[in-house]
DNA sequence: TTGAAAGCGCTAACAT
DNA sequence: ATGTTAGCGCTTTCAA
């Protein structure tokens, strides 16, 4: 690997001058210009961006903590992240920590020990156990939050209108005239499903129902628990005549309760749910969602996070940007009226 | 953010010292060691890596080059390669191209001027323009390429033996009786495409049935070159029994294909798909699919880099290895329907 | 405009 | 066993 100092004993200048030449610095004699350049092609030279670190303080890397690469919600908010810090000249450094709380601490260590300039956060479910996220901000190092909100923490973020995303939806399927609708939530402990709920309960009241514990369930966020509480549903008394349920995977699984149960969709229950699959438009039924703009809240995240670390963004109170979620009506939602 | 020297004082000891127990260099005097401890907890030390690896001349990164993380196959991939970098103390560090070649130069300049000690490659479709690659590992960075191997080059690599995936998969087809069996292939640019095909090939020769032209459609791996593939394939005068396409989104445009047609599957046409995608089992018709040891050609992909960067790997000729692929027998090539 | 040299935080070789 | 120090490759004063 060929060094600074290599290039410039070949073109026959002083380091001080390829330095200049590589941060295209203003005046530099463009006969030397040529020569460094020529050298440094001729060494297939490649600055060495850890020295660079070492002596500007900053690494131009940013660290991005998920959950689990493989849950088709993250890659979208990953590549959004990576558009937006590529764009700005920083790399994208991600962890997977599957939600435990314990790799989020080693993920933000390392991390810090990498000197990222900066971290996007996602993080893990976790009751008040957030003095390593208070930690490594007290240490200078910018973070923010992408979809879920930590408790107790004032911090910038990213993130969906969750209540919002959930009322819409609910109250189409209030105007496609169902008056039992079911909700299967995600576990409670997080932010995210309590607000999806909370969506939920406030189209309810707009409309003047009133919540039927019975037509709720509490989930986990995958398709087990969907395909057992939508069985769990379906055995009640009196059946809804649709369901809302907090997110994709969990969707997958009330599709398959219904096959089992000789259930069609949406002729005998209209399903609903929040998140869109890759392929929710592709299988039947076409699922009616609640669609994330997933690949934004990584991209305005990094930009943020950018503005942070370079210091454009000074506010001493966190900013926390909210986005809209987008209602994708479609077959699962849209047979015509069902009689109560 | 604090240094080994601030440590080393107030711990009382010398820099040397502070790095002697960093290392847990065999002897330290328990007494110094404590202090030391004791110091780098109050400090909330993290040692700067990034100064570590100026010295040290390594960087524990590895990056990978992949084309689209929103690519449902990438996903596991990275995940595996991720699982062994971490196990062995290395960072992975990301880089989408979307399959230009034009993104994979900048990607391996970017990298190398970053240090990484290897390169986990999925080669963008490149007609022969291969010398970033040749640079690189020229410069002495190791490179283990996955998934596809590019062409003209020596290098490690790891990957399904898709040949044997195909061929197995078209023999299954045959076991049920078929004998009309269309294939959409990739684009035959691809090193894979060609594979499966070859498998097809492979398979119907040791039934003694000769290839028609007839039954072979060039697709581009995307959903709706599967569409178009497969309605123009259902128009023929004979209509093939069985469909064996050659991947996943493919697969996806080739059942909105027979939904339009009002076929079912696989009552009117059977369908094997090389690639599981992650809701083969999920959505109906449930489908027989090839399955990739996806996250294995990660997890191995990065343990052969690994070696190569630690010296443990001699062997001057490319280390080339070829993982199996498994079939999934599902209900789109089983004989009768479990629901009309 | 260009060159010389200090110093970023660490490791490792050497001195004590 | 512990301390001292050179130097990794770069940027950035400061001098010339």
């Amino acid at each position: 690997m060929a060094t600074i100092k290599q290039v410039a004993k070949r073109a026959n200048v002083s380091v001080g001058t390829v330095s200049n030449v590589l941060s295209d610095s203003p005046q530099v004699n463009p006969l030397l210009r040529a020569r460094v350049l020529a050298a440094i092609r001729e060494l297939d030279y490649h600055p060495d961006q850890v020295a660079r670190s070492l002596k500007v303080r900053q690494t131009k890397m940013l660290g991005m903590i998920i959950s689990d690469i493989t849950n088709p919600f993250f890659p979208q908010l990953i590549r959004g992240a990576e558009d937006a810090a590529l764009a700005h000249g920083y790399l994208l450094v991600t962890f997977n920590t599957d939600d435990r709380v314990e790799r989020e601490k080693q993920a933000l260590s390392v991390l810090r020990g990498r000197r990222v300039d900066g971290v996007l956060l996602i993080v893990a479910p976790a009751k008040g156990d957030n003095t390593h996220i208070k930690a490594t901000m007290a240490a200078g190092v910018p973070i923010v939050c992408l979809d879920r909100l930590p408790h107790g923490i004032q911090v910038d973020s990213v993130s969906t209108d969750h209540i919002k995303g959930a009322q819409v939806c609910v109250r189409h399927l209030l105007s496609q005239g169902h008056r039992r609708i079911a909700m299967i939530t995600g576990s409670m402990e997080l932010q995210t499903a309590q607000d999806r709920l909370e969506g939920y309960k406030a189209a309810l009241k707009e409309a003047r129902l009133k919540i039927d514990p019975e037509m709720l369930r509490e989930g986990d966020f995958r398709l087990e628990a969907g395909h057992r509480l939508t069985k769990d549903l379906l055995l009640q008394r009196v059946r809804p005549t649709a369901l809302f349920v907090s997110n994709g995977m969990m969707a997958l699984g009330a599709i398959k309760a219904l096959e089992e149960t000789q259930l069609s969709c949406p002729k005998d229950i209209a399903i609903a749910v929040f998140d869109d699959l890759p392929l929710a438009g592709v299988y039947r039924p076409y699922l009616t969602s609640v669609a994330q703009p997933t690949h934004e809240i990584g991209y305005k995240g990094a930009e943020l996070l950018i503005q942070r670390v370079e210091g454009k963004m000074t506010s001493a109170k966190p900013v926390r940007i909210l986005l809209e979620a987008e209602l994708k009506i479609r077959e699962s939602t849209t047979a015509k009226l069902i009689s109560p």
